[in-house]
DNA sequence: TTAAATCCTACTATTTTACTAGACAATTTT
DNA sequence: AAAATTGTCTAGTAAAATAGTAGGATTTAA
């Protein structure tokens, strides 16, 4: 039940875009000495992110990543999905349909199915812009969700 | 974040004792059965839930496993913390102290601890009676937590 | 005394995670 | 045109976690 690297480390990376987020591109040279992440494992997490559009990238000097939206506009959850793959609590849950045998008798499912909607929700209720100010947590749980 | 097989199978374990919840003892032979785990590993999950007071254990003929509650004093989550260690979405959230050195100034710890207390107020609000008689859900998400 | 059951601990196979590496492609600067 | 700088793609590998097997010791009832 733990999130990843790759998962932690696409957060910090977007949380680091946001911080130098002045119109230019940031290399990913730089974040990786920030980050202290290195630049070939990185590469892997962020040409996903840019795959999905979360941020757009731009080759040769002066190249790098810039967001490709404002941080207000992105929320955990979807940051979280593309890096993790799901974020479902059991194997059945993965795709859009359940092909367990069982799943119309297992007096599991709901409890899996609800878990993962508590999840979801709580980290779709939290922005990059959150994360940037920490402008969240505690007391805004209860209208975040 | 996935769940193990370990805290997947107690839940199955846990069930079926309430399932069979006569009095006496139910061998893990019979439920190893039932629920299609070999007795071998079932052993190792179900001696955590004993060395714990979850369950009462009897050795010997007539021998076995019987719940030490009713189950609907029992939650998901006091079964589940036991067998997966702990709910931490993080490794430096699973003792009781952070010992990273980072912890004061991390841009992400508060989104893991929010994301911890979700987790462990959902499954809190889940008892074994209610996995054995599916009576929560949807519906019932929003006063359980 | 024997059989039936849990308890304990070590080992192993498999899968997943985390990371490294190198060739390639695009773009800018010189 | 050439060189330097950056991202892209894909294969490979090392380490860690998960999942499971195995065997013997211990307890208890018949």
């Amino acid at each position: 039940m733990k999130i990843s690297t790759r998962g932690r480390y696409a957060l910090r990376f977007m949380i680091d875009l946001a911080q130098h987020n002045n119109g230019g591109y940031t290399a990913l040279k730089d974040i990786s000495v920030r980050q202290e992440i290195s630049i070939k494992y990185l590469e892997q997490i962020t040409s996903l992110l840019s795959k999905f559009g979360l941020v757009i990238s731009e080759r040769g000097p002066q190249g790098g990543y810039k967001l490709a939206r404002k941080p207000d506009e992105y929320n955990v959850g979807e940051i979280l999905r593309i890096t993790e793959g799901n974020l479902a609590p059991v194997a059945c849950l993965d795709g859009t349909e359940n092909t367990c045998e069982k799943h119309d008798i297992c007096k599991t499912l709901p409890l899996w199915e609800g878990l993962q909607r508590v999840v979801n929700e709580y980290l779709d209720g939290v922005s990059l812009e959150d994360l940037v100010h920490q402008e969240f947590g505690e007391d805004n749980y209860m209208y975040m969700i």
